[in-house]
DNA sequence: CGATAAACGAGACGGTACGTCTAGTCTTCCA
DNA sequence: TGGAAGACTAGACGTACCGTCTCGTTTATCG
């Protein structure tokens, strides 16, 4: 019968430590030399209590720049809406295209995605507090433009939103071609087209 | 100074030896648990004619499967062209949803994608080996479907392969939504209408 | 400044828990094994109600054992007194020898020797609790002998009683050869020659 | 199955260094804190090489001192034979009451002697590398004894040395009484008139 | 055709990290 | 307010692999 520890008696020192420690050291040597065991000595934390509250090294890490992101974020979220879904969208994806460019969150961002791949208790967890916010802002966006009649009224925007987004995403994480401002333009030239009205 | 061994007196016995070993002990044990050690000892090898031949882990199983889709795929390879580019499509975007649904497919993937990822070497060869030539037989169908009028002449198709497979990959790798048949046929309606002609 | 708890304070419930989960853990998985943690699941108990009233893990252990074999002999204790003191000594030292063949006495006699070796508080303990009282009946039976003049008058029973059991302690405890009632005749046969009067 | 090491790729060096390691920290922390861990870092060694050639511990810290005894003696070794055998024995029993009486002793001997007595297989060697030899030149000067008539013909040698060594070795271990040249005295004319011829 | 040099199987080596276990301390909560 | 419960820091345990480094043993040209 496996132990369930009490959470109502976690140390919430210890876990700042420890996520703070996973942070720092992800980016200083790179998430795939982080060990449990550097983690738990520079967060002046014993390994079990790692142990106790994570499945693995893999959710510390996730956990870590999880909050980081939460963080940054807060609740309210939103695109720019100057009523002219073409330049707001190409303002928007220029930016992502330039965060992905940026060296200091290609790290990170890879490493997350190796462990969603192959663990899906990581990946659930990545879609509902990460990915689901911030579609859902960017949904709002579209549907602002569905409203104003520059999207056509049934479109699935789940869908719409991965045609727009999955090129990119892809490309990055492949590295199967440039990603440039141009790129982002062209992008979303051809996702205008596909969800226009008829 | 570096080594280089003699291609010329490089062992074929072992070589297909650690790639049988490699392809087994992934299906077996899953590719994460796998290690040099195990799959010298499987294959009957000293650990350095591994080390001899290949940088890493990632590299020696990814050989394996790359080798084992090369086999597979042969030389030529074309998608249906009944003339329908709709119905083509359709049917192509199907199997492919099909097939990254079979579990004997997912494991392997997975774990190709998470090599990849972070290895810009093996996702060089990946984009040479693998992907490139379907990507090919891919384009050279819409190529067709351009002289016949269904897609805009002027557009890009390296672009547009992406808007038509990387929302698929996308969802699958992420697991963010249900791969079904309808899904397919929606996707391929979204992408047609981005690149209809005018 | 280490605490002094209150000793009349104490849990009588707990201790005797303790003590109890200690000597079924020593004959369950043998001496070596049995740790605080251990003991104190079994007996129901925090670890600190041990660390606060016992210094080690073996202080615990050897009480554990004091205890039952102080209930064990009780009070009044005496070597058998027929007036042939060769005779006597040939029945107790066969019976001792058959103690120490006795599988069950063997592990937790071990165990007992193992703590009492590199803690001299356990053997003074040790020889105050047990091997005193014992000492003392063997001394009462050989001051018979001598008044009896079996014995030399001047002989120091204490040097006599190590003549007569050290021999056979040691073989035992360094397994150096056999235990058997011969062994233990000619113990005593050498014996009564070293100590019989001019 | 275990794997057994091929001892012939055995490196002299590491076992030398081992060995050395683990005397160095039994005199700096005593034997009971020292770690397996300890010994190979301050030996500059992996645990794995330890684990690869002794069974625990105990093996390891056993030999280096069994080596380090077996260095000393070499092959001769003889007991003082003037012809007396009570001066003779007095003369060692004293000598042997002061080598236990050493500090620099005491604590590698009780180590050894806690090993011994739960370890079978260390008794063992205990019995044929170090005791064996030393018992054989008690012998050899016990025998001669016999010749010149000092020590009946039919005494039972083996016997014999526990008669007169395992009261001086008892006391010793379970520190139950002072060790002194004159008890070192009183044990040797004990033992010779238990031995005398008749 | 015999030497000679490479790649080979095997596996010991110094190490790192694993995940588990226990020590001994500190904290919380209950009776 | 003492004691059960158990989380905490610390660090050893024994195992698994890492990548390097000998060892002999094939093999396979070349002199």
């Amino acid at each position: 019968m496996p132990k369930h520890p009490d959470p109502s008696r976690r140390s919430e020192r210890s876990r700042q430590a420890i996520l703070a420690a996973a942070r720092e050291l992800v980016s200083e040597v790179g998430y795939a030399k982080v060990s449990i065991e550097a983690i738990a000595a520079r967060a002046g934390v014993g390994k079990q209590t790692i142990y106790r509250w994570w499945r693995s090294r893999g959710a510390v890490v996730f956990d870590a720049f999880l909050a980081l992101s939460e963080v940054d974020e807060g609740g309210g979220m939103a695109l720019p809406d100057t009523g002219d879904i073409e330049a707001d969208l190409k303002l928007v994806m220029r930016a992502t295209v330039a965060e992905f460019a940026d060296p200091a969150f290609e790290g990170p961002i890879r490493a997350l995605n190796t462990e969603i791949i192959s663990d899906p208790d990581l990946a659930a967890q990545y879609r509902e507090r990460l990915a689901a916010p911030l579609d859902e802002a960017k949904k709002a966006r579209l549907r602002s433009a569905q409203r104003a009649g520059q999207i056509a009224a049934g479109t699935d925007l789940d869908l719409a939103l991965e045609l727009l987004y999955a090129p990119l995403f892809q490309r990055w994480l492949h590295r199967s071609g440039p990603l440039t401002p141009e790129y982002a333009d062209a992008l979303v030239d051809l996702f205008l087209k596909a969800v226009r009205p008829a």
